[in-house]
RNA sequence: GGUGGAGUGGCCGAGAGGCUAGGCAGCGGCCUGCAAAGCCGUCCACACGGGUUCGAAUCCCGUCUUCACCUCCA
């Protein structure tokens, strides 16, 4: 089976053939760290995760880039006098990773700074004006501009023809051959920080948007690559850039472009402007993390999503039916032969739909369907066929990074408190069962009145009464 | 104006010429002392108007609505 993505440059699906056998290498545009991150970033970075985790599945070796941009405008803008931009760009930096972390999105196997790659962008800048492709500033800017005039593939990624594009404002346009070039180097201003400027051959200044992609991807993917993805908004200007830069300079760059949907609120984007931006943090308040990982990434990851009260609610009822078989499976199967078994192998189908542009959608029908075949095993006592789904839904959780048994799901709660609840609420369900021993039941349902009070749920099975804080 | 999407049942969300996912909610049943959970069954669909076809949610033409991008964006 071959893994087939869709390639936003070809506008059509294409077949995974990495250029290294049995290797994926993929370059991810992480955050410019300017401010907190929002559950777009979180949907972004689990795109890949996802990504990345079915590649491995499938036998590939990944390397995943995911850089952090930790210089630029914005970053400059926010800082002050107290709150330097590196330290600016620092904090938001660890913001990011927590809410990545929080979610399971497991860690990229790098994550460069750009601050950390400026002989490599200047490399790259330097090439361009060898070749002709790029001009220092008629005026005294100190700035250099990548000269799309001189670059007839411009606008290939996005279909876009130069006349109907407008003018870029990343810079005073005076020192631009064309008001569309977009600024490779940007010469130091006064009033902006020492720290934030490094000596160039054109001048002291720091890099533009876009240069440090191109740069970071070569040096640790080389100048062809498998995969380059990144949100849909960022296919204009800042792939469209980068794809300019380094073809121009003389790389091959990526060979798959994979651009994720965007979170919408109420039918439109999150913007500042608008003050509609829901915050990973807030929303990590409103659910559990594992619910937040499986709504964000229960969409197909090219759709929008468009979050509306009551998703996280759906969402968590849908995992709970997945956490339920699993926590039931394992009752039942405990004490059997059968007890932790099951291959953890995904079924055709999933695989299937996982194949296909990584059609998640499909492949959660699948694991459902799974679920229900395992409950209707438990209800027939085939243990066999009931430990199979076991094993097949673990596998599919575990790609999907929504095992409810991993590790990173674990809440660290206290053991001694645990176990104290525990005596409690059994010594309770003791009474209880003696009561409907004894048909008792205005007794019995009182016990189960007051744990239900108390947030814990009782379920009566064939082999006892089951306890679970709701 | 240019470029690329979307419109599916009460809600979410797949599918892409005949097989008509999945989840949530609803209804009926089984199970249960009653529940819960689970299982079985079931109701409710393809924006609109034409066309092609034996057959269209799916293909074609047109219309409407809507979103994103067109140099801050994940």
């Amino acid at each position: 089976m071959t893994v087939r993505l869709y390639d936003t440059k070809a506008q059509a699906l294409a077949d995974f053939v990495p250029l290294e056998e049995g290797k994926a290498g993929i370059y991810v545009c992480g955050p410019t760290v300017q401010s907190s991150p929002h559950i777009g970033h979180l949907r972004s970075a689990l795109v890949y995760d996802q990504l990345r985790r079915w590649l491995t599945y499938r036998g590939y070796d990944v390397t995943l880039v995911r850089n952090v941009t930790d210089i630029d405008d914005k970053i400059l803008a926010n800082a002050t006098e107290t709150d330097p931009w590196w330290a600016l760009a620092y904090r938001f930096e660890l913001e990011f990773s927590s809410g990545y972390r929080r979610i399971g999105i497991q860690a990229p196997t790098y994550e460069p700074r750009a601050t950390a790659s400026v002989t490599e962008m200047q490399a790259i800048i330097q090439r361009l004006i060898d070749r002709g492709h790029a001009y220092a500033a008629s005026d005294s800017s100190g700035d250099v501009y990548f000269d799309t005039m001189s670059w007839p593939a411009y606008g290939e990624l996005t279909r876009q023809k130069p006349e109907n594009m407008e003018a870029a404002t990343d810079a005073d346009p005076r020192g631009k051959r064309d008001p569309r070039d977009f600024a490779l180097w940007k010469g130091h201003k006064a009033g902006e920080p020492e720290s934030a400027s490094w000596a160039s051959p054109w001048g002291a200044g720091r890099p533009g948007w876009h240069i440090e992609c191109s740069a970071m991807s070569s040096r640790y993917l080389g100048t062809a690559f498998d995969i380059h993805g990144g949100g849909l908004d960022l296919r204009f200007p800042h792939h469209e850039n980068e794809l300019a830069q380094s073809t121009a300079a003389g790389d091959s760059f990526a060979s798959l472009w994979v651009h994720n949907g965007l979170v919408n609120v109420g039918g439109q984007k999150m913007s500042k402007s608008l003050g509609n931006s829901i915050f990973a943090s807030e929303f990590l308040e409103l659910a559990r993390p594992l619910v937040v990982r499986y709504y964000l990434g229960s969409a197909h990851y090219r759709s929008t999503i468009d979050y509306h009260d009551g998703a996280l609610v759906e969402a968590e009822a849908a995992l709970e039916r997945i956490e339920s078989f699993i926590d039931r499976v394992d009752r039942r199967l405990d004490d059997t032969r059968f007890a932790g078994s099951g291959l953890p192998v995904v079924p055709e189908a999933f695989a299937a739909a996982m194949d296909d542009d990584l059609s998640v959608p499909q492949a959660l029908g699948v694991l459902h369907e799974t679920v229900r075949a395992g409950n209707a095993a438990l209800d027939n006592e085939d243990l066999q066929a009931a430990a199979d789904a076991r094993g097949a839904v673990l596998a599919m959780t575990e790609v999907l990074g929504i095992n409810p048994l991993s590790a990173e799901w674990a809440t660290v709660g206290a053991a001694e408190t645990d176990r104290a609840l525990a005596a409690l609420v059994e010594r309770l369900i003791e009474d209880r069962n003696a009561a409907r021993a004894a048909k008792d039941f205005t007794a019995a349902d009182r016990i189960r009145d007051e744990l239900a009070a108390a947030g814990i749920s009782v379920e009566d099975g064939p082999s006892g009464s089951h306890w679970s804080i709701a």
